[in-house]
DNA sequence: GTAAAACTTGCCATTGATGTCAGATTCAAG
DNA sequence: CTTGAATCTGACATCAATGGCAAGTTTTAC
């Protein structure tokens, strides 16, 4: 499929699919005139890939990082070295509190929410 | 206190403190020549604030927001309305799947941080 | 073959919180 | 009073992903 489409089923602009392609997270195949043609795997790919920003890593960590996830592309399956495995440790301690974090701001959402539903009080 | 121990005791710049001012998102007292004076209170507000913030609401947001906040500042509390009960819930979702996103994450960096320290498989 | 649609690269803009610097003023202590 | 630390305002920079535009090329449909 081409660009376009991959967008569409992925809801990932283009300006972005291009971007990723930019910071070494994917890669397509060329038409003869240069068109990007991609596989099935890349909606997975993308969709994962975005899983990843929204967590707060960054391309560089996203890129290190893809290699060693299975059903990743199917290319080989790489072994985190000791370095990207400090990183992610890192990065997961931050998600940790991340996800803390928004459970306490949920916590508060609920609340004003539920206030404003119950006026009688 | 000042801005300064506030920056201290909060873990948040001195720089972020002027700008939460500049949004309405908190108060301080003048002293006659100017310099701010802060209260015991605006510890927790600050600290409040800083979360609302990694959840990833905007200033304007949480401008709303603090004031049916209990505990916010001893001020009157104040009930949503529906306008503000509307966006609240759209941030709700969008923390709700912030989280989801999150925990799919953190579960990917548990594998590949696990697969490197198993690394005869 | 022609026209429209899709795609290409490249550049500049945006966003929003925060960093940083400069020059001026105030505060606290000697 | 003086001096150094703290604070003030205001302006400009940063970051990283994304948006948007322009001019040119390829593809697709007729």
């Amino acid at each position: 499929m081409r660009i376009g489409e991959l967008a569409r089923r992925t809801g990932v602009s283009e300006r972005s699919l291009r971007y990723y392609e930019k910071q070494d997270l994917m890669t397509a195949e060329r038409t003869p005139g240069g068109h990007r043609e991609y596989g099935e795997g890349s909606v997975d790919r993308v969709i994962r890939i975005q899983e990843l920003f929204a967590a707060g890593l960054c391309s560089e960590k996203i890129a290190q990082l893809l290699p060693c996830m299975r059903d990743s592309d199917g290319g080989p399956l790489r072994t985190a070295n000791g370095q990207l495995v400090s990183d992610l440790t890192v990065e997961r301690e931050r998600i940790d509190r991340m996800i803390a974090d928004l459970l306490r701001s949920r916590e508060v959402l609920d609340e004003v929410i539920e206030a404003a539903s119950v006026p009688a009080e």
